[in-house]
RNA sequence: GGGAGCAUAGCUCAGCAGGGAGAGCACAUGCCUUACAAGCAUGGGGUCACAGGUUCAAGUCCUGUUGUUCCCACCA
């Protein structure tokens, strides 16, 4: 027999079993009527980019969801692909160019997209090969990309169909300008940062008076763009001056004082310099006034129409603006002044509001459907909490900024005619549908580039064209991305759902926090302080990478990376691993149908006779840890399916971290031993408990480590799961409503099962390595892989409430006896002898032979009477037993009455509390029963505790 | 100027249809017990931020306070 290598190695597993999933087919989503869908759209990650631990925490949620899905029987889709990422990719590439002394301009604008799509396809699937490491179960074959043909026809017809609605119009309006990317922004795309400035004084001359108007301003260049100053219509100060006009300081020129109910009296001087072509708001001034609009900054930022301080650069030109007007004597006054700067999201420049003529999106009415579906429930935010920032953002939303003065991208379908005509067209016209000129120039822009993925949810499944895919994942059901995407992506993709596919694209909307440093910072290239998840994968192992970052933390909040909670997971898996190989070890001698444990009642006798498997005999041959363990498991996967249906993924991974740990290995392992040893029937049973347990609990943790399961897995001898079993496990779901979070109608499980019927797989001990490496991919499509096994689901069938609280009393004792000898310090080679004294006498004599071993009990009686004498004795005392062991020369006997002393008034005062609690007639009549009966059930066993540590004191 | 999150063991975090607080790491002690020393056993350590309120009962619900993080906003 082959020794196992004691520890679990991932870098020789992950590779190929993502191999024998990718080759088996099982990534594949396709439509089947007999099922329900199950969809997730991947948020397409930039192709810029390399997977970081957002990536990696993001996409290992999904493919929980996704796995657990298709375990559940649901035609699951997972649809991947990447993002174009408009200004992110072009600045690499002309980041490229630049090392190589050139800019776009030089290439032109077709050489210049041939280089970006050389970038692309040379680059562009690195972070798909990302994702494979961390195990994601996409359907590759559906791989897309926001500007392949048809997401570029997606959105074509989207611009003409809101365009010919007239939610689409362009017009010369403030938009916010980043110099630097020299194009324009959406509001969205700016950040706003905090800073401490200058709020300068300038006085400007009345003209034909000697009085000044005092203005203040954090932007003193863009004076220079002036064409107006207005005070509030109720200001006495300044009314007589409304009508009259100032001269403006340095440019000369003369401009009105006009009167707006915007301006507020309380600040600065209360008079306040228009600048409509570089203020939003004195822009919307200067459209109810009438005021000139001379735009003095352009794209590059750089001063224009304002003689001689043309070309200085808008700092450059604030420092020389200030500076002759102080030496005119007209700059009143400077003061500190916080106020917040607009930040390209991009490249962090600071933006300037610029007019420009650009292409918007209506909101308004975009907006109203948007808020509906989310009000209305249709689509549900977890935590809920993110539906309140979505709708306030969705109500006070203008219009969206669209067009891009890049070259990546989609380019506006917009051709102009000299005519003065626009024609809009889903199709490359040759001429002017109005007056037939073909002299027509398209549109240079391109459109943002969450447009494009805006449309994502329909456009990956085939829409515009009405597809079958279409109709049948249409519309998806999860969506799960970070919160700080809301506003750019899934407000967007809501109103596009609902505006084009007249449905929300998704029920529910799985928001997932940051991942940040250990320290707390956000992650990011210019702190250094980013972790590659690949580097982690490479140390830890994809599945320990996992388990990581979604144990231990709720939906929606932030978390700290430390890599050495790695270490801790990776531990985990080396201790599945190490339980797997225990029980392969001992399974050798026959094969074992654990399988069938899980399709039997244990409570019913075996139906024939012809039945005539050790299984099937099984239901009289349960040990009491054998029921125990059991009904745990049941109990355990009946809380893993709630959990995952409320989205709680971390509170489910420790519950199984907890069972696996906790629970089989220090307990039902440690107790299967002896019976093992024993060897004949008990063994054998012993051995089918072991199997099906170990084999039900890799399928539920196989969502959360799917590599390492499957691994097991496939050296574990089992057999595929039949048909009927299926069904009836899913049905059985359905009746406990246990497995399906979205409807309560069957999911799917009516379908004849792909699963063929295999016949048992001969228990192999070699290495699972080996035994896995054996299987031959191309015989595995429907073949029995984890990773489509039914997904556990609670059976009434299978809980034992009885028994597990019997051997929970077992469980107990021997951590009384363990604590009692370690305060002693009693060697483990010391065996004493062991008197039992309980009424409990069928629990602890069930568990005679493993009391002796994990107790570390020599000879051991189990009686209802106390020794006659039990001097020389020392007692440990729980609440259903008091165990006797010859220890007394061992122990300091004033310590132990000491001890015990201390333990009878700490009982006593427990007891009279209990005993306040439950004589309390506003406890009694208020509190509900099964409340009551809890607490009387804690003073019964206090009560009995008491007696038992009465009675050994007064033989101390 | 609005709004939200967080505050629980030394550290990082769970827990909350309200019924005497948990995990991982760290720490201490003893163990190479034939799956695992990446392990086993045992233990120490918390007036669950502060102040009120609701309730028979409050880390758990409500109000306020403090600290902290973040989001939104056309604060010249």
């Amino acid at each position: 027999m082959k020794q196992l290598e004691k520890v679990y190695d991932p870098k020789q597993v992950e590779d190929r079993i993502y191999k024998l999933w990718n080759d088996g087919g099982h990534f594949r989503g396709h439509v089947d009527p007999a099922k329900k869908p199950f969809t997730i759209v991947i948020p397409p990650p930039n192709v810029t980019g390399q997977l970081h631990l957002g990536h990696a925490f993001n996409n290992t949620l999904q493919d929980i969801l996704m796995r657990y899905k298709r375990m559940q029987g649901y035609a699951a889709l997972w649809v991947p692909g990447t993002d174009h990422a408009g200004i992110a990719t072009q600045i690499r590439v002309e980041e490229e160019l630049r090392g190589e002394g050139l800019t776009r301009h030089d290439l032109g604008r077709d050489k210049f997209l041939e280089r970006v799509w050389d970038w692309k396809n040379t680059y562009g699937s690195r972070i798909i090969e990302q994702l494979k490491k961390l195990g994601s179960s996409c359907d590759w074959e559906r791989e897309r990309f926001t500007m392949d043909d048809g997401c570029s026809r997606a959105v074509r017809e989207v611009f003409v169909a809101l365009y010919e609605k007239g939610l689409i119009y362009k017009g010369n309006r403030i938009i916010n300008w980043c110099p630097d990317c020299a194009t324009a922004l959406s509001d969205a795309e700016v950040e706003h940062e905090d800073q401490t400035g200058s709020l300068w004084h300038i006085k400007y001359p009345v003209k034909g008076s000697d009085e000044y108007l005092t203005v203040a301003t954090t932007r003193p260049e863009t004076m220079l763009g002036d064409t107006g100053v207005a005070v509030h219509p109720d200001d006495e100060r300044y009314s007589h001056l409304v009508g009259k006009t100032v001269v403006l300081p340095l440019m000369g020129r003369e401009i009105p004082i006009i009167a707006d109910e915007y301006v507020d009296r309380e600040f600065g001087t209360g008079c306040v310099k228009m600048t409509p072509c570089h203020d939003p708001n004195d822009f919307e001034v200067g459209q109810r006034h009438g005021l000139a609009q001379v735009l003095m900054l352009d794209e590059s930022a750089k001063v224009i129409n304002s003689g001689k301080y043309d070309g200085l650069d808008r700092y450059a030109a604030r420092e020389a603006v200030l500076h002759d007007l102080e030496a005119l004597g007209l700059l009143a006054g400077i003061e500190t002044h916080e106020h917040s700067v607009g930040i390209c999201y991009r490249c962090d420049t600071v933006v300037e509001p610029i007019t420009s003529d650009q292409w918007f999106v209506k909101m308004a009415p975009l907006a109203k459907g948007a808020i509906e579906v989310v009000e209305n429930g249709e689509t549900k935010f977890v935590p809920e909490r993110f539906a309140k920032i979505y709708t306030h953002w969705m109500e006070n939303v203008r219009d969206w900024c669209i067009s891009r003065q890049l070259w990546w991208g989609h380019r506006i379908p917009v051709w102009y005619c000299s005519c003065g005509h626009m024609t809009v067209s889903r199709d490359d016209p040759d001429k002017c549908e109005k007056c037939g000129s073909s002299d027509i120039e398209r549109d240079p822009d391109v459109l943002d580039t969450w447009f494009s993925s805006a449309l994502w949810p329909f456009s990956t499944l085939g829409w515009p064209d009405k597809t079958p895919d279409l109709d049948y994942f249409y519309p998806t059901d999860v969506l799960v991305t970070g919160y700080d995407i809301i506003f750019f992506w899934v407000a967007r993709m809501i109103f596009s759902g609902v505006e084009h596919m007249n449905k929300t694209p998704f029920h529910t909307v799985f928001i997932n926090g940051l991942i940040r440093d250990s320290e707390g910072r956000k992650m990011s290239k210019s702190l250094g302080n980013g972790v590659d998840p690949i580097d982690i994968i490479e140390a830890y192992g994809a599945d320990a990478l996992r388990f990581n970052i979604i144990t231990g933390n709720s939906p929606g909040n932030d978390i700290r990376f430390y890599p050495e909670k790695c270490e801790a997971m990776r531990n985990f898996a080396n201790k599945i691993w190490n339980a797997s190989r225990f029980v392969m070890m001992n399974i050798t001698d026959a094969p074992v149908d654990a399988a069938a444990l899980g399709s039997v009642d244990p409570k019913k006798p075996a139906a024939n006779a012809d039945d005539s498997s050790r299984l099937a005999a099984l239901p009289d041959k349960l040990e009491l840890e054998d029921k125990w363990i059991l009904s745990k498991l049941n109990t355990l996967a009946g809380e893993i399916c709630e959990n995952l249906d409320k989205y709680e993924i971390g509170v489910a991974s420790s519950k199984i971290y907890d069972f696996i740990w906790d629970d089989f290995c220090d307990w039902y392992i440690e107790l299967s031993k002896p019976r093992l040893q024993r060897g004949g029937l008990d063994a054998s049973n012993a051995q089918s408990v072991l199997l099906y347990v170990l084999t039900e609990t890799l399928t539920l943790l196989h969502p959360f480590m799917p590599f390492i399961t499957e691994e097991v897995y496939q050296a574990l001898p089992h057999r595929a799961p039949a048909s009927p079993q299926r069904t009836a496990a899913a049905q059985q779901a359905v009746a406990t409503g246990r497995s399906d979070v979205t409807s309560s109608s069957d999911p799917a499980a009516q379908s004849s099962s792909t699963a063929s019927h295999q016949t048992t797989i001969q228990t192999n001990p070699a290495a699972p390595r080996q035994t896995a490496a054996q299987t031959n991919p191309a015989s595995t499509s429907g073949s029995d892989v984890l990773m489509i096994r039914p997904f556990p689901v609670f059976k009434e069938s299978l809980a034992f409430p009885e028994d597990e609280a019997d051997f929970e009393s077992i469980i107990t004792a021997v951590r009384a006896v363990r604590a009692r000898r370690a305060e002693m310090n009693v060697p483990p080679s010391k065996k004493p002898s062991l008197i039992i004294v309980t009424d409990k006498l069928g629990v602890f004599e069930a568990g005679r032979a493993y009391l002796s071993r994990l107790a570390y009990a020599g000879e051991l009686t189990i009686t209802r009477e106390a020794p006659p004498d039990a001097s020389g004795l020392v007692a440990v005392i729980t609440g259903d037993a008091r165990l006797y062991m010859p220890l007394s020369e061992l122990v300091d006997v004033e310590k132990e009455r000491e001890r015990i002393g201390k333990e009878i008034a700490k009982t006593r005062s427990d007891i009279e509390r209990f005993e306040q609690k439950l004589s309390n007639e506003q406890f009694t009549s208020k509190a509900p029963e099964h409340v009551i009966n809890a607490e009387r059930e804690k003073l019964a066993k206090l009560r009995a505790l008491l007696d038992n540590l009465l009675a050994s004191a007064s033989v101390l």
